[in-house]
DNA sequence: TTTTGGTTTTTTGTATACAAAATAAAATAG
DNA sequence: CTATTTTATTTTGTATACAAAAAACCAAAA
């Protein structure tokens, strides 16, 4: 083996995955706003090269992971309470529209699906297993908006996600705001059998919002 | 001067120049979907290393400009129709929701300005100087949602905006498509001064999705 | 103790070198 | 002459080397 960093399944090129690695790191919060991303401590850590992870870097820059400072070095991004409401609001904006497209192709059955997975989601609060309530969380969104016949739409929308991720670690410590979630796909449930789809955009938006405004509230900085 | 793509006031580190100096050529046209982006081309063509130009063609491939395929190479990303009709769709909702906004923070004054760009973009339209028509017209688009608060929506839009800028070359052989944005305008101005600020984004948005869709309608492919 | 000046060390930025995969070219078999 | 295999060349991917800027350190002076 190469290095402790291979993988026997893996085609992709070393940049892809250190990106992920690191974007790993930030999203759990292992790596904090502020932390120092050393070249050469990560070429020790990966034993490989500084040539990839300095490629890798710059691609979380872009990314909006990182903070380059040109002759300086680079941070793990901080953010502040303003920068997560902007994030839900524009993810509010994206998505509602996507979901706008997509949902007047929805089948009866998927509408089932929807409506098992916030089944899911009431069993996985109750016992507080946030992670698997945000798997069947996302597999909610996805199903609603996969549709929507825009992948530009679907990619950038994807790119925030991992933002919005990273952000959401923080409902582990007060799962009381996810019982919001759950009225709000309810009455997403209803909207789509009413097939009043303006008024499910203009929901949709909002309250996706919503749930970046409550994250703030309930956080102490 | 240690190579002829240094400028005398000019901070920022190699690979970010050389991403703007390529960007460029995509986006005028100088270098056409499908065309390979060599390292080594680059290289000799800009005397500097292939370090920094692997740098910045992999921040191209993050920004959607450059298809990177592993160990083959890279090209410049082609685009179709459809992806055409994405890029506007999708800007159509971003821009309209942040100018509804900050619309609703406009002054007097700043919408005597927005009326002036109108002008403007008339006369060089009469002239069919389209450069500097689509320079009043990006001036009149920021000046209406510059002040949406919400900074990550704006730099979102930035970005999407190098690819409707490259999109956009097209119409320079069409300039008639530009009548429909001078008559969007307008309506614009009349919803600003009514205060009508749901109807100026239900408004904006489909007349941005509008220009897309008539672009898309003149090209013979 | 604090400040300042200079020196050393570390870290980033770029260039070069080498390895491996892909492509092009050449040679051989049918 | 075509098709297939082999060989050579080119190109990408990674590692190492060197240059230059920033940070850390330390000693001497106020």
């Amino acid at each position: 083996m190469k290095n402790s960093f291979s993988s026997p399944i893996d085609h992709k090129v070393l940049p892809d995955k250190i990106v992920n690695y690191i974007r790993d790191k930030i999203i759990n919060g292992e790596l904090k706003p502020g932390d120092k991303v050393s070249e050469a401590t990560l070429s020790e850590e990966l034993k490989i090269s500084r040539t990839p992870i300095r490629e890798a870097i710059r691609l979380l820059e872009c990314e909006g992971f990182i903070e380059l400072i040109p002759r300086k070095g680079s941070v793990v991004k901080s953010y502040s309470k303003k920068d997560i409401i902007n994030t839900f609001e524009l993810k509010g904006v994206i998505e509602a529209f996507g979901v706008f497209k997509a949902a007047q192709k929805l089948s009866e059955k998927e509408i089932e699906k929807l409506s098992n997975y916030i089944e899911n989601e009431k069993k996985y609060l109750e016992k507080l297993d946030i992670a698997k309530f945000f798997k069947e969380f996302d597999k909610f969104n996805n199903t609603l908006s996969k549709n929507c016949t825009n992948q530009y739409l679907l990619d950038i929308n994807l790119k925030m996600n991992n933002h919005i991720v990273r952000y959401r670690y923080f409902c582990f410590k007060f799962p009381e705001i996810l019982n919001n979630i759950i009225y709000f796909q309810e009455e997403i449930i209803v909207l789509l059998k009413k097939q009043d789809f303006n008024k499910l955009r203009e929901v949709y938006e909002k309250y996706i919002l919503d749930i970046g405004q409550k994250m703030c509230e309930k956080m102490t900085w």
